[in-house]
DNA sequence: CAGGATCCCTCTCGATACTG
DNA sequence: CAGTATCGAGAGGGATCCTG
């Protein structure tokens, strides 16, 4: 099922951000290999590059996400018809705007690494409590 | 499977970013009543008030994601021990800044909702060619 | 009122084998 | 090299019933 589904009011407290755009921005950071190979392919690779970059991933995945990547236009796909053949990804303008769109959470990720630790912590001690 | 399986490099071209942040921030957003219970709870509110403003959640998935994000200190629960039970949700402060670092994704997706959607009319033409 | 327990289904993802 | 096709496992999520 997808986030769409949802019906969700206005993140913050001032303005009335459009319904539906939550969803939306969350269902394009899914995926667990999206934005690994969105980071990754900031510059340009080839398939198999990506393959071996990408430690763990399936020739299934990456294929798949790539293709969804590409049909949203967050990578460009180049096609070389050569033999044999060789096929660049590269990271899109609004692509790479995405990227940097998440710095924020990544950042909040660090600096409340330790407290949600904590937190895990204590929620289990009041439990065998 | 847990997006933190996945070794990925930093996102932007500068900083030396954390490994293993990004999964953790994608983890933390993940899951389909996450972000908008989180942000449901801005105000405090009681169990059956927000199961009927998350309006299509079951009482099961209400209670787990409620669960997840008490435990790593999201929204803070308190109970009333009165008859019959009182029960209030609220977003701690690291819950309120990890939905305002969310901020920046929502305007990226509203901003690139037309890109994003010609690109995939484009897709299938070029498919269908 | 505020859940816990159980059953089941869908959808994502991984492994493997085959191809232009 | 750069994919496609097929199968199967597992997690996330929904519906329903039960309880302190």
């Amino acid at each position: 099922m997808s986030l769409r589904d949802a019906a969700v009011a206005p993140l913050s407290r001032n303005e009335p951000t459009r319904p539906g755009a939550l969803e939306e921005a969350l269902d394009r950071v899914s995926g667990k290999w999206t934005i690994p190979i969105l980071s990754a392919v900031r510059r340009p690779l080839r398939f198999t590059q990506l393959e071996r970059s990408m430690h763990g991933i399936s020739r299934r995945m990456l294929t798949l996400t790539l293709r969804s990547l590409e049909r949203d236009g967050l990578v460009v796909r180049t096609v070389h018809p050569t033999v044999p053949p060789k096929v660049e990804y590269v990271v899109s303008e609004p692509g790479q705007e995405l990227l940097d769109s998440l710095a924020p959470l990544i950042a909040w990720a660090e600096r409340n690494r330790p407290l949600v630790e904590g937190a895990r912590c204590a929620y289990r001690d009041r439990d065998v409590a």
